[in-house]
DNA sequence: ATGGCTATGTAGCATAGA
C-alpha cells in the first residue's frame, strides 16, 4: 500500500502535474493540500478518467484538502471535530483498511503573530482528535503539510532558522505531542541521505541551492509503521516547469497479513 | 540584500504562503 502527500499550491494549476506524477508513480492514496478550490469546482471527472476517486474539503482561494484513492474512500470526516472553523485544513477517510488523516497545518506567519497562536491552538486540537482516531483506528496514517521542521537535520540552515516560524521550539513540541499519541515519523524509520527536504522557497534560487526544509510528513501509528518498508521524498516534480513549492512524500506499507 | 517568487482575486495591487 502506497500512501503519498503533496501540497500542490493550487490544484487548478497543478492538476496536470498531479496526473503526470501519478502516471509514473501510481499510489493507493494521495493526500493533497492547498487545493484552493471550492468543492463545486473540484476536478473529479478528470481524476476519475485517470483511475482515481476523490473526497475533498475545499474553499475558495485558500487552504483546501483532498484525498485521492484508487479504491473509493469510506467513513469520510471533513474538518477537525469541535469548534467550527472556516479554514478547511483537515480531512479523514479510510482507504484499504487504513485510516488516513490529511492535514494542512496553519503556516503561522511569524512567532509573534496571531496566526502563530492559531497554529499552536490548531495543533492542540489536532492532538486531541488523533488520540481519539487512534483508539478507533489502530492502522492510522496522518499525512500532509505540517509546516514544522522536526529537527535541525530537516533544515538547510539551522542557524538562520533558529527560533523562526516552522522551526521554533513550541512548534516542535506540538509536533512531538502529536507523535506522543502513538505515531512515528515514517521518514526517520530509515537511514536517509542528508539534506532531504520537501519544501523550497520559490525565491532566490532556493531549490537550485537545495535551501529547503522538511515540513511535509507521513506519520504512522505503531501498528502501521511496523509494516512500513520505505519512505521517500520525490524531488523530481519540483524540477518541472511551473512547479509547486512542495515535493510529494511517499510511504510504502506491506500488505496486512490475511487474518487466519 | 529582511529581498528574492507564485497564486488568487481582480483589473493595479493586496494578501498569503513558509
Amino acid at each position: 500500500m502506497k500512501i503519498a502527500t503533496w501540497n500542490v499550491n493550487s490544484l487548478r494549476v497543478r492538476l496536470p502535474q498531479v496526473l503526470e506524477w501519478l502516471g509514473g508513480c501510481p499510489v493507493d492514496a494521495l493526500a493533497l493540500q492547498e487545493t484552493k478550490l471550492p468543492d463545486e469546482q473540484f476536478p473529479l471527472e478528470k481524476l476519475r478518467e485517470a483511475g482515481y476517486e476523490a473526497v475533498f474539503h475545499g474553499q475558495k482561494t485558500y487552504n483546501g484538502v483532498a484525498l485521492l484513492s484508487r479504491r473509493a474512500a469510506t467513513e469520510v470526516t471533513r474538518g477537525l471535530p469541535g469548534a467550527h472553523d472556516e479554514q478547511r485544513r483537515c480531512l479523514a477517510a479510510t482507504v484499504n483498511g487504513v485510516r488516513i488523516v490529511c492535514v494542512y497545518v496553519p503556516n503561522g506567519q511569524s512567532v509573534d503573530s496571531d496566526k502563530y497562536r492559531y497554529k499552536l491552538d490548531w495543533l492542540a486540537r489536532l492532538r486531541d482528535y488523533l488520540e481519539q482516531e487512534l483508539q478507533r483506528y489502530p492502522r492510522l496514517a496522518v499525512v500532509g503539510d505540517f509546516n514544522i521542521a522536526p529537527a535541525d537535520a530537516d533544515v538547510h540552515d539551522p542557524a538562520a532558522w533558529e527560533g523562526q516560524v516552522l522551526c521554533s521550539a513550541p512548534e516542535r513540541a506540538a509536533l512531538q505531542a502529536l507523535l506522543d499519541t502513538g505515531l512515528k515519523d515514517s521518514f526517520r524509520l530509515f537511514d536517509q541521505p542528508p539534506q532531504q527536504y520537501s519544501w523550497w522557497d520559490y525565491r532566490a534560487g532556493a531549490f537550485r541551492r537545495n535551501a529547503g526544509l522538511r515540513i511535509d510528513h507521513v506519520l504512522s501509528s505503531c501498528e502501521l509503521s511496523a509494516s512500513c518498508t520505505q519512505c521517500r521524498i520525490e524531488a523530481e516534480p519540483r524540477r518541472w516547469q511551473r512547479p509547486s513549492d512542495h515535493a510529494p512524500v511517499v510511504a510504502e506499507f506491506a500488505e496486512q497479513p490475511a487474518k487466519s
